[in-house]
DNA sequence: GTGGTCTAGACCACG
DNA sequence: GTGGTCTAGACCACA
């Protein structure tokens, strides 16, 4: 279900943060539901329980998960709602990326290009899916 | 002429790196010119000269900049060149990026949306700057 | 009559607690009145017997409930008032959190509406209660 | 500068968070000012530089303070805003306590005495302060 | 020197 | 069993 990348720049608990988010967004965890404990991940991934503790505790942070100490960790109800918005949010910093890029001469169709490949990957996924 | 900001989280060598790469695409320094040397820089901009140094570093590795021991550094003849196509190869990371966002439920008219304004800047800043 | 949050960070067996605290305190549990048996309660809320039997020692430890083998647990007959005194020696706490609002630039005013509202809110229930 | 009590139940961390926002709201850090190191913060109160890490984390997400590798940690700008306004989301809590009192029979005018004694005492410290 | 990440291993309260 | 805190000690990139 995971997989992480030791060797990444990215630090172990940012990709499980992000995995985790990815899971709730391809309804692969649904809200309510419950996440792997802390310990059977850590087993499971082969990482410090640390580790995983601290990915959790950022998800708690941000709203996504609720850590219950002495039950578990589960996915919040309106934890889509609070990963779109977040993601509405970095709607500035596409516009940033895009400019740089078109500063550097690349053609306004390469980039429609882009933004037409990753509608329709999504779409085939979501079909895939359901 | 640079602007750096100490307290971003982004490594002030990579600003500069940013920066001098954001001149050469602008046409504020042009290829075969001279860009000022560690020690000047260092001091005008009030910063650790070895700082100053990593970034011509990775500039020189990357094609961008030439150090000629005892005259200084200078922009390639085909920097413009490598970086359009540096910036090319980042057109699989957009994609990626745009379908984390499409996958948190983003219509694809707001990142269209993005795409304009993005395009709209450059050409702004375009005619002002010619 | 119970009701538990169990995805709440408070734990159980201290909800149980302030519920009946508070039963007695709206006259709904009088003094001799009997509770319901460590494990009816468990069974009735679906939960470990061993949480309510720490919540019942809490209360008795407290002086609110008294535990009689064999026959079960009764209200105290000064619960209300080991109650009372009980709060007011928070009173001291409640001082230190307002000086930290203050401190934090809220309006002497806003508290005061506070209080207002609190009042006014077990007045109300105090009412429909009666 | 700091006092940590080990014995607490509140974290070690957290009572740091706390104590710094205060100095924050006390006006003894300013908005701009770095504040001491993780190493020298851990080697001043013999606490494990981790636990000093998290308390800066804690104070970084809620932006408080910007942590810059490499740099230091300093306090934001909008600091003092942003804990008034923090703090201003708590007079519901507040209004729940009170609610608490009110109803275990504390006269309202015990409660008002608490309110001008807070209040009274921000104003002394604040005078000595000065 | 700075902050940040990770591991290993311990202890706690709660259920 | 669960999550949460803390310590000790290591390593990294950045300045």
């Amino acid at each position: 279900m995971f997989h992480i990348d030791a060797l990444s720049r990215k630090p172990i608990y940012e990709q499980i943060v992000e995995q985790i988010e990815r899971f709730v967004l391809t309804g692969l965890l649904k809200p309510g539901e419950q996440i792997p404990s802390v310990r059977s991940l850590s087993i499971e991934l082969s990482i410090n329980p640390n580790t995983i503790q601290k990915a959790y505790s950022e998800l708690d942070a941000r709203g996504i998960i609720r850590s219950v100490p002495g039950k578990g960790c589960f996915i919040c109800e309106n934890a889509p709602a609070v990963l779109t918005e977040h993601k509405r949010g970095k709607l500035s910093d596409l516009t940033r990326t895009i400019e740089e890029l078109a500063l550097a001469g690349i053609e306004k169709k390469e980039i429609e290009e882009c933004v037409e490949k990753a509608y329709a990957n999504i779409l085939r996924k979501g079909e895939a899916g359901e």
